[in-house]
DNA sequence: AAATCGGGGCC
DNA sequence: GGCCCAGATTT
């Protein structure tokens, strides 16, 4: 039962589309679908590869492939696809490397694989057949709700609706859906009110596939995030954020949630007017920037000033600072050494430090030809005026 | 640099 | 069953 729109509170879903009446106009309700689907005819997309096919296995390659790309990047991908698979069969059947050879360069490769073992199941245990039905499409591996609904409606005539990211700002904007979209009850209610815009049971085949296009068209041509085109919108005249001037602020945007702090510590290592810094890995925060040495907290620091070659007593704080991520602030407590005195008088080394493809000494003047994260780079930039 | 995105996986 | 993530792109 999950694919059905999660009850709220006692409503059933007939009172739940009733109650859609009292809040947005009836006539816009109404005349939805028809204006939606006359524009789409007039003005939507027409000639794209896995268009005017009922071929359930283009339809999801190509749903999958449109999920994270956008359609001129895909296109060319389609075609090899369906050149060296031209059936579910024979993906199901294929090396999974060469599936993932072909893949290669569309990213997010956990969906190439997802794609393979969709292939697998619906070869092997559905007689290669895909399921007709949302609910049956959405067991399937990397097939939610909404590309079910996708493939549902464009290779079965199945009144269901879609609801990605460009549906969602389109429902926000036409009918001024309030709230952010990746909260569970605006969700769902935004599942409510487009299940109640699908063409009646009228409608042909035909019909229904222009509507579940020309949402995807509308969201993707004219009500783009940025600067959505509204003199072109059939909905003009009605939508919310267009009559109220508020296309910037709906959809709502995700609400700035407290973020955690989390604190380090970096060492900044001089020579001279040099200072040490570090590659960081490839991947996570600032990955593949050169950056201080860090540590998890002071005696860990000290440690590692030592392990390069200073003089732990020479470990002094400076000022900290704060840098704000998405999902974190950071909070840097910088400390700051020189090199001890070698053994041979008068003379400082940089000799001792082990120089690896990931230190490097590097004059501070010159730290802009590094990528160095920027609050690093504005520590730096502080100090090198002060030494001045 | 920040915001966004469907589905999966984790709890 | 709800929340958050991984991995990538667009603005």
């Amino acid at each position: 039962m999950y694919l059905s729109t999660p009850s709220s509170d006692t409503l059933t879903s007939a009172a739940r589309q009733a109650a859609l009446k009292t809040t947005y106009p009836a006539p816009l309700l109404a005349s939805f679908a028809p204006r939606l689907i006359a524009w789409q005819r007039e003005h939507g997309r027409h000639d794209l590869p896995w268009q005017n096919t009922r071929d359930a296995y283009r339809i999801w390659l190509s749903e999958i492939m449109l999920q994270q790309t956008q359609v001129s990047t895909v296109i060319p991908y389609y075609a090899r696809f369906l050149e060296r698979f031209p059936t579910v069969e024979a993906l199901a059947n294929a090396p999974v490397d060469d599936v993932m050879a072909l893949w290669a360069g569309l990213g997010y490769y956990t969906r190439a694989r997802n794609l393979y073992r969709c292939a697998q199941v619906v070869a092997g245990q559905h007689g290669g057949q895909f399921p007709r039905t949302v609910e049956g499409l959405a067991e399937l591996p990397g097939i939610g709700r909404s590309t079910a609904a996708a493939i549902a409606s464009f290779a079965f005539g199945a009144r269901e609706t879609i609801l990605d990211g460009n549906v969602k700002r389109v429902l926000a904007r036409v009918f001024g859906v309030e709230g952010f979209p990746g909260e569970k009850r605006v969700e769902n209610g935004m599942w409510t009110l487009a299940e109640s815009l699908v063409p009646d049971a009228a409608a042909t085949d035909a019909d229904v596939s222009a509507y579940t296009q020309g949402l995807m068209d509308l969201g993707a041509t004219l009500c783009t995030r940025g600067k959505p085109d509204c003199e072109r919108c059939p909905f003009a005249s009605d939508c919310v954020a267009k009559t109220t001037n508020r296309q910037r602020q709906l959809p709502a945007s995700r609400p700035k949630k407290a973020v955690p702090t989390r604190r380090t510590w970096m060492l900044v290592l001089m020579d001279g007017d040099a200072v040490m810094l570090e590659k960081r890995p490839p991947s996570g925060i600032w990955g593949g920037l050169w950056s201080l040495p860090e540590a998890a907290d002071e005696a860990a620091l000290a440690a590692r000033a030592e392990g390069f070659g200073a003089d732990v007593a020479s470990v002094s704080p400076l000022a900290p600072l704060a840098h704000t991520f998405t999902h974190f602030k950071l909070d840097i407590e910088p400390r700051i050494a020189e090199l001890a005195e070698l053994a041979e008088p008068g003379r400082k080394g940089r000799a001792l430090v082990a120089q690896d493809a990931d230190t490097a000494w590097v004059p501070l003047r010159e730290i802009d030809a590094y990528g160095v994260p920027a609050p690093v780079r504005k520590l730096l930039d502080g100090l090198r005026g002060s030494l001045i």
